[in-house]
DNA sequence: TTGAAAGCGCTAACAG
DNA sequence: CTGTTAGCGCTTTCAA
């Protein structure tokens, strides 16, 4: 164990070895360069006896890949995105990288702290979901060409092409409502986040669709909103039961929550007095009996999508942006009820 | 926008605002050095202008703090260190760090590869929870000189003093088995996670010492431990009812989670079939009716602790190490029944 | 096959 | 008050 107060760089190396720190540098970053064994191994020898690491960050400055990556979400707390970070992360780390994770609390202002620290730190890449879905702050990556993927929320308006990767929202409102509307339910409400971002507005597009699809009016007042909290989905569960449905699709899992004590609390019965299907998959979900039909988002694929487009880009920096968005399925479970077709 | 290819540095900020580099540095320094009012505006100017950012990398290798933090745990996808992490990062935040999390998977090996990592990249100090409760690696943090607090975790047969900040597991199935007693039972079952780790184990001695308490024997039979899944929970779940207990202490929530499925699946209805206490606060528990009573271990205050003790031990290195126990609170639900004591 | 030395972006004496 | 300059630990010519 060193007594000194100072690191151990490689020409503390150089000297156990006898040779010069050039030696040692070609020795731990493995160049062409060949180096006579017996040297290597003395080298190797000399440093895991004084516990050499090699200097990341002096070596960043050379030009060489910093060797970090950041994910920065807006909703941490949210499994959703808490999932497909451990999958990035585990890519991430089999490429020899550290990831840092951030969080912005949907708050840009925070966002953009967290990017210039990112910046400072000279990231080689960075996945980002958007605070409030704004694309402000992403200019600060463009300049500072940090190569990027934008994941899970999009910027339908911007004229400025990214790297992204998403759910397709729409089709998640469709297929739920298809999937009740299968059933022979007509009378289907939709409650969900009252949100600032498009992916919200976009499942209401879905559902919407599939009722015109089948002819089925879909009247304003069965769409519902409310802030992300369970007890707005308290109140929206409430609504639910007077408004009379016989079916809902839960557009956000935080206000699902709360709608679902709601009825627990007031004894209301899933599938026979109202028939659910969840957007989401929280954790929470796996416990609540009956089982919730739910639509499940491709967060596997999207974690590896986005993982594998960052890391293209690292490699190939010029390539064209590139956008995916990938489809969801329905998980069954047993919170549909099957109701006859009254022609 | 610049065209250039090259990061812009403190040189470019320099010739912009026909100046030397160490004004620039020392504007971007804030060292206690006088510079003209009208020269640090322009310095000012000049960086803003072209997009200048501080190269962290560069500043480090000169003795600067990297601005970089680390938080190793061994189970990230439990909320328990999830919701730890979230705060740890918001506090560090507050302090200009930027905070990398990272995930060992309880694998001692990714561990070390992990924390080589993080010495490489130099970080300033890092917050572990050690995989399998094992000590071994720290010993790279101590010969690299980098201050860390193990989190949760301690090494009961360690001569080595460390940082340690951990909630008292003893208590915790103390408490758990205390509440059952006190509502009148006395067949009371326990069961867990069949752990390597010595925390679950005190979870049990203390379940045990309530028991001796009141003079109630602690049959071998009636403590089970399995696996971490919710399937050894179910099995777990059936063995309970087999036996006839009053009530049982759901040891650690992963595995109480597949008991509980098990319940809800063959009709147990708790608490008239079965009187329950948790310990731990998993997120599902927030939907699940009726309540179940918890055991809430201090999250937050073993976050606020575990993030002011890295604070402090970065500050001041050679401080000696601090270690904190931090108690349990009951968290009433309606999972337990009263029943009439029998003399 | 190896080593000397220039220089990456930045800090901090030290000189002016 | 400001600028010159010698490094920090590392990579990479270039020469030996």
């Amino acid at each position: 164990m060193p007594k000194t107060r100072r690191a151990v760089t490689i020409k503390d190396v150089a000297v156990k070895a006898t040779t010069s720190i050039a030696t040692v540098s070609y020795v731990f970053s493995n160049a062409d360069r060949y180096i006579r064994p017996e040297l290597r191994e003395r080298v190797l020898a000399a440093a895991a006896e004084i516990g050499y690491v090699k200097n990341a960050a002096a070596s960043s400055i050379k030009g060489k890949r910093r060797g970090i990556l950041a994910i920065v979400v807006a909703q941490f707390g949210n499994s959703f995105f808490t999932r497909m970070c451990v999958e990035i992360v585990s890519i991430a780390r089999r490429e020899g990288y550290v990831v840092t994770l951030c969080n912005s609390d949907e708050d840009p202002e925070q966002e953009r702290i967290i990017l210039e620290r990112l910046i400072a730190q000279q990231i080689d890449g960075c996945v980002l979901c958007p605070a409030l879905s704004r694309e402000e702050n992403t200019h600060l990556l463009r300049r500072h060409r940090i190569p990027h993927v934008i994941l899970e929320r999009s910027f339908p308006g911007s004229l400025i092409p990214h790297n992204f990767v998403g759910h397709d929202n729409f089709q998640s409102g469709y297929l739920a409502t298809r999937h009740l509307l299968n059933a022979g339910h007509r009378r289907i409400a939709f409650s969900g986040w009252d949100s600032p971002i498009p992916n919200v507005c976009e499942r209401v597009d879905g559902y919407r669709a599939a009722l015109r699809e089948l002819g089925v009016s879909a009247a304003d007042e069965l769409v519902m909103t409310g802030e992300l909290s369970a007890d707005a989905g308290r109140r929206m569960g409430a609504e639910l039961i007077e408004m009379g449905v016989t079916a809902a699709v839960l557009g956000h899992h935080e206000t699902a929550k709360g709608a679902l004590l709601h009825f627990q609390d007031h004894g209301v019965r899933w599938p026979d007095d109202i028939s659910l299907v969840m957007i989401g998959t929280p954790e929470w979900a796996g416990v609540l009996r009956p089982q919730l039909t739910c639509i499940r988002r491709p967060e596997h694929e999207m974690a590896v999508a986005s993982a594998n487009l960052l890391l293209k880009s690292i490699a190939t920096p010029d390539h064209p942006p590139v956008s995916q968005l990938l489809p969801c399925l329905v998980q069954e479970g047993k919170s549909v009820l099957a109701i006859p077709q009254v022609p």
